[in-house]
DNA sequence: GCTCCTATCGAAAACGCTTTCGTTTTAAGT
DNA sequence: ACTTAAAACGAAAGCGTTTTCGATAGGAGC
């Protein structure tokens, strides 16, 4: 490996000298940094980011904490494309990522990995409450996505909305019997999507038969087939379910369709998230979409803003949502 | 920050000590191992990452490099899932996955960036070929996904067969006009699921009208809209067309579906990949899978193994693929 | 020619750890 | 009690940087 050393002797300059061409400090001499900036280039020198870091005490790492309970990590439908947007912000500063290994359950682990890396900041990708990290003792600029933490950045959809801005949109249809598919509620989004729905619901002076709330876990298909398939043994069935997610609507409405009915001519489904595959299923997903383009940005944006400490007061920051109107929900007046 | 001294202090042993409690040294006393590690605890000292990996050169992490064409980063269906199951393989030998931001079109700055932060290993993620980066220089190890690389660790799925399945798939339903969507042939995937159609065709003594051939683009789902458009107004059309990617089909059902036609009763569809919403679409894909879970882990076993310097012979390692049949095919004797 | 700036440079300490190798302590053997 | 080998420990160098602060050189001003 070439050091600074190398370029050092072969200038004949001192390694102070070199560090400084390389760090474009004011005073050194024009002709001192074209003979180093041309030895760095002929011996390819690359820094060492560990020394560098040892040095400065700044890595230029921001660690990601991903946890979700799919059980597909990455590949998470919602979670990557915010990270992708985050990723994409941060890398303007210079910021790489580091994915560190969460074991599920073993918080104090997982800080404690994250300090031993020294990164910079950390932004965390979960949904569960209660498992979140214990964010006081950890002294370092965090964001959180998805989920409010008192005292600590967070950004997050304004998921009441969505779920008023779906019953309104249900109502507005005609729809009177508006059933819930929620997701586990040990997740805040699911919370809140529920308070969101039963309010939404109080407004328009709609009741709302117990049996018309059913749980669906963690928002996966699985859970939405059965949540559905529940839905559909009542004596008195909804015309319209308002689904937390979208992977657990898709299974809902593959649970209609196998009963012989059809959405949305019987049963209108809507859902939440919007994610990629939701224009293309059939029939297109009416949801609530969630701007994870600006929920990354955001996100990235404060987490800069802490670790220059240019930090305001830390708070939750709530992204509006959107209802896209595809086909999956339809007029009362039209259905069969 | 605590440091290594800090323990030495409070417990009256010296940093070579305490430093060899922390790194399982054999000529230590258990008295000494005991005074060190309750030490530890009290003061809640965790090592510096940085200063380990500049005396050691090991840095326990891995440079994940990741370049697609469908602008999704991260978030993209196939090399997500692959890069995931890579990421849950080598966290088990307690590497963390550095995401280096990549100047697509510099691979030169790539290569440098990753020599700077010294990661131990590179896994690079990408369908380009000429876009690749220069291996050769690029004295580290490093294993290739979906590529080949001469001289290098490369996984990737076995594409001909996969054409192959499908056409004779397609054969034994009884279809005789058979299309094909590419990618964009400057990829290496879509070239060999080219061959791969032309060879299976040519075995069953097929012709291939030269209008039946269309370039999709980079796998993505308007280029399929647009393929199937151009095959749908062909006079004599196929009665059943081969995708090179999942995505691409899902735009070319999409498209048939307008043309007030229908899958599979009017056109049989096959795509390739086996993305997570195949199943959920309408009607279910059949498609080629691409074995993710497998890709993920031999090219994370091979990458460990050279960095080990057990590294066998550096070659290609071809990955089965394999034909799910669901529902976007029918027997041509069942067609209207 | 002398003083005094200013511009340029470099010695050395510091960052937190690992590792070699020599020194001291302990225990075993007689 | 003495020797010897083994076990336990520590001094110091090294990893590749940054950064402070003092030294030097050159020129301006008189």
């Amino acid at each position: 490996m070439t050091t600074i050393y190398d370029i050092a002797k072969k200038t004949g300059y001192s390694i102070t000298t070199v560090s400084k061409v390389l760090n474009d400090y004011p005073n050194v001499s024009e002709k001192a940094k074209a003979k180093v900036l041309a030895a760095v280039e002929e011996l390819g020198y690359t820094p060492n980011s560990s020394a560098r870091t040892l040095a400065t005490n700044k890595s230029w790492m921001i660690g990601v904490v991903f946890a979700e309970h799919l059980g597909v990590g990455m590949a998470h439908p919602f979670f990557s494309e915010v990270i992708e947007s985050f990723k994409k912000h941060v890398e303007l500063y210079n910021y790489d990522l580091l994915f560190v290994s969460r074991k599920m359950g073993l918080k104090e682990e997982t800080y404690r990995h994250l300090k031993h890396r020294g990164v910079d900041g950390v932004v965390v990708v979960q949904s569960l409450g209660d498992d979140a990290l214990d964010f006081t003792e950890f002294n370092m600029p965090t964001v959180f996505i998805d989920m409010p933490e008192k005292g600590a950045h967070a950004v997050y959809s304004d998921n009441k909305q969505g779920s008023t801005l779906a019953v309104d949109y249900l109502y507005g249809l005609g729809h009177r019997k508006i059933a819930h598919i929620t997701g586990a509620q040990t997740m805040y989004t699911a919370v809140e999507r529920a308070k969101g729905f039963e309010l939404a619901m109080e407004k328009h002076n709609l009741s709302i038969p117990s049996k018309y709330i059913v749980d669906g876990g963690y928002y996966s298909y699985e859970g939405g087939r059965e949540a559905m398939f529940r839905l559909l043994s009542l004596t008195d069935r909804p015309t319209a379910v308002f689904v937390s997610g979208d992977e657990m609507a898709l299974g809902a409405i593959k649970v209609i369709k196998e009963a012989g009915l059809r959405v949305p001519e019987d049963i209108s489904v809507i859902g939440f998230d919007d994610i990629p595959l939701a224009k293309h299923v059939d029939p297109p997903l009416t949801t609530v979409k969630q701007d994870k383009e600006l929920i990354g940005h955001q996100s990235a944006a404060l987490l800069l803003d802490e670790i220059n400490e240019l930090g305001k007061n830390r708070n939750g920051k709530v992204i509006p949502v959107q209802l896209i109107k595809r086909q999956s929900c339809m007029s009362v007046d039209h259905m069969w």
